[in-house]
DNA sequence: TCCCAAATGGGAATAATTCGCATTTGCATA
DNA sequence: TATGCAAATGCGAATTATTCCCATTTGGGA
């Protein structure tokens, strides 16, 4: 029941209600370490016998995410967003193009880099979004 | 007409015919420095009267795209996927929250990462994706 | 030149996401 | 604690991007 609170302040915080629905949704991202899409989220509110309906599903989650609550994160050649929890430590994924399957990496390898692009070209990064993808140590050799 | 040729023995390399269309895609993607949309290289040929049908656009980007021949670039916060030509030297975009304006940077950061990930993980790394978002000079501040 | 697999045209179909509007709900204030 | 209203939600329709289907055309090897 802690996260509970903490997401009612975290929502409080970004000047939003603190709905039911949020922060189930809330709950979910935190429980799943891996990014889900809007219709994973909506599955598993059903499942749990919560009414909810996909529109409010894909409103909440970019609600969050222009909140900069969730990242939305592009896995290549899939056609539907995924969103994650901006919680934890900053990490990126590795994606099996064999298996699908998403590995994620604590840290960042960029943070050089986006200061040079701060010097070099005036640009004030505020963010990115970084994908890796190849073969996995099990797929890798088929 | 030099790129024309380079163009056909390319295709050639990757087993595909060389019709007018993917030749005239292809010289579109190497005039353009950023990447487009599959809509707005159908609007360039439109205004070149060349007649095509907008799926072959796709159909001829999504070949290439899986040839590795045009790299399928993902704008963050827009709906539809843009590709350019993995030409040139390999890059990566800013692109600026504020006028959408995208600016391209020679050069790779993620070369020892990658190294990292291989040794770490045991994965092969085939690509990635990179697109760094935040303020771009001009719009800064504001 | 002939042939056939591959490429294309064009409209219909699909998938993901957003929109419109009526209803409900969180929460600030009385 | 009750009230009012802006914000959130439900739900079906609309929109957007992309893919599919199938009849027709075309590139390039024999």
């Amino acid at each position: 029941m802690k996260s509970k609170n903490y997401f009612k302040e975290m929502l409080k915080g970004a000047e939003l209600k603190s709905t039911k629905h949020r922060i189930t949704i809330l709950e979910i991202l935190k429980e799943n370490k891996l990014p889900l899409s809007a219709e994973d989220i909506y599955i598993k509110l059903k499942q749990n016998d919560i009414s909810i309906s996909l529109s409010t599903v894909y409103r909440v989650l970019e609600t969050l995410h222009k909140k900069d609550i969730v990242a939305k994160v592009n896995i290549p050649d899939d056609s539907k967003a995924a969103y994650e929890l901006y919680n934890n430590e900053h990490h990126h994924h590795l994606l099996c193009v064999k298996c699908r399957k998403i590995l994620a990496v604590e840290g960042c390898p960029l943070e050089e880099y986006e200061k040079f692009l701060e010097n070099r070209f005036g640009f004030t990064v505020k963010g990115h979004n970084l994908e890796v993808y190849g073969y996995c140590n099990s797929c890798t050799g088929y």
